[in-house]
DNA sequence: TGAAGAATGTTATGTTATAACATATCATTT
DNA sequence: AAATGATATGTTATAACATAACATTCTTCA
């Protein structure tokens, strides 16, 4: 793959860690699992990635997942189940475009937006009720 | 005023640091404002203040901000520009309201909406335009 | 090959947040 | 007023997250 050649071996594996993981995972957790020496490593690393579109930084949960390079950032908004931590990623939702629109219209001029909802998955909801 | 009424004297000094300051804040500031000997005392007011839905924590900068408690929380989207610090608070946002049904046509149980987007207000575009 | 730039390593420190336990304050009942 | 219990505050330590500053190594291409 293209996007695969100008990566370095540090930010291969730290790409592998978090697809390997699958959700949402701490800089510190990526520290331990790739035996890098320091967290700055970690770091840049994270940089570069969120830089290619290949990562994103979860603010609310000070984490860091793999989201698909195609997947526009500012479109982009989280679903965040807090009981098994299932992350539903919303790509593209017209209800975003809305929001940036409704936005624009004040003038503001949006580069970066952070969307995470919290609560509780489908499955986890159903679960309960069988409680 | 009746909500003034339940807040401790700790919680009121932070309280009266938020309004003053008008803009998002860290804890860290927060202790210095009010003298507090350690940061223990700023989270506990803030974690009862934000119960109260008297503020609110801007989770993209790791800082605090005052709200009036009449917004509801999970409805509410604020829009940071990145060169002045300003925050517009959207509330209530039909597009919010429409986020939130889309993600409960999936099932999915919203406790909790951080909804930040990053960029520049009218002014700071404005006058961009005239350098 | 050897100079320039990119990547990585190393150490230290800054920043944000919470855990665990001690003490103080205040209202209520006796 | 003294004893009780609940709430709030204080204190210390540390966890967790993030970056600054500088040294070294690795590429690459003239």
């Amino acid at each position: 793959m293209d996007s695969m050649i100008r990566l370095t071996s540090n930010q291969r594996k730290v790409l592998e860690v978090l697809e390997q993981t699958g959700k949402p995972i701490g800089a510190y957790a990526i520290l331990e699992k790739t035996g890098f020496r320091g967290a700055v490593q970690v770091y840049r690393a994270l940089e570069k990635l969120i830089d290619l579109g290949l990562a994103q930084k979860l603010e609310s949960l000070h984490a860091y997942i793999r989201v698909s390079p195609k997947d526009e950032t500012e479109l982009t908004a989280f679903a965040i189940c807090d009981h098994c931590g299932h992350i539903h990623q919303l790509t593209e939702a017209r209800e975003i475009r809305q929001l940036h629109e409704c936005l624009a219209q004040m003038d503001f001029a949006v580069c970066r937006s952070v969307i995470e909802i919290h609560g509780a998955c489908s499955t986890c909801v159903s679960s309960k009720r069988n409680k």
